[in-house]
DNA sequence: TAGTTACGATTACGGATGTAGACGCTAGGG
DNA sequence: CCCTAGCGTCTACATCCGTAATCGTAACTA
């Protein structure tokens, strides 16, 4: 695995706004964040280049317009994002992290149960260290 | 509680080197990372004054030199940047987030077994939403 | 007492970030 | 065919961040 991008809290949201297309122009984009942000176009313009530079995006040419895609899975951001993270606040150890989830009951009811069962599921399956 | 304190990553160590000591010096804190990050001295001490403007470290004259210690806890910056991370990458939502680490074998047998624990703690527990 | 040293303060500087205006070109409307 | 709206590009600029050299001064030392 070559070396993560980063993906700054700015460029994030744009790249939430493209993950759920297969591929999507600026002026979409633009549309989909307005509710959320007040950034005038300039500013979606300036992180689609610096995502596309980041090798976070792509586009190709239709007419005289991109249309953008994904080039990082957000699965992969995901992962990369959660690792960072821990590696910075949790020294890469994730067990406080969880302790911390569930102590400050970060977690519902259903949340716990569906971490029940994942752990049922990893019960006697792969070790790691 | 009052606006959140942005901690950067750099400063984050620095940090990391306060934490375990009611107050320490600067030299005291340079020698403690040294091993870690080949910082210069200036360095370590350009962080401090940042951490102290930004309200994360306060310090206390003894004689022409300071003493260094936390004015946030560890408790509360990590809380502070886990809230921050999981509403930037998982919308505030846990859930996918220990998902994640279970099923990416982010824990070893230990932790599993400590995370288990937690769970029997929290039985019939608190709910929350 | 004069030099050296240990400290904090000031200044520096390139790259990243957040935010956006201005510029140049082209396709489409009239 | 010309004007304009729309689109990408370039430029801008204040901050933050990582990294550090220098400066001024007080304290310790020979």
């Amino acid at each position: 695995m070559q070396k993560p991008i980063k993906i700054s809290d700015a460029e994030w949201e744009v790249m939430e706004a493209v993950w759920p297309h297969t591929s999507i122009t600026a002026a979409e984009i633009i549309a989909q964040l307005s509710p959320k942000r007040s950034w005038s176009e300039a500013t979606v313009k300036t992180m689609l280049n610096r995502l596309i530079k980041k090798g976070a995006l792509k586009h190709r040419s239709e007419g005289r317009r991109y249309r953008y895609s994904a080039k990082v899975s957000r699965e992969q951001a995901v992962h990369q994002q959660t690792d960072r993270f821990l590696d910075r606040v949790y020294q890469g150890d994730a067990s406080p992290l969880l302790s911390f989830f569930v102590k400050k009951q970060k977690l519902n009811e259903h949340e716990l149960d569906a971490l029940r069962r994942l752990l049922e599921e990893q019960d006697g399956g792969g070790s790691n260290g």
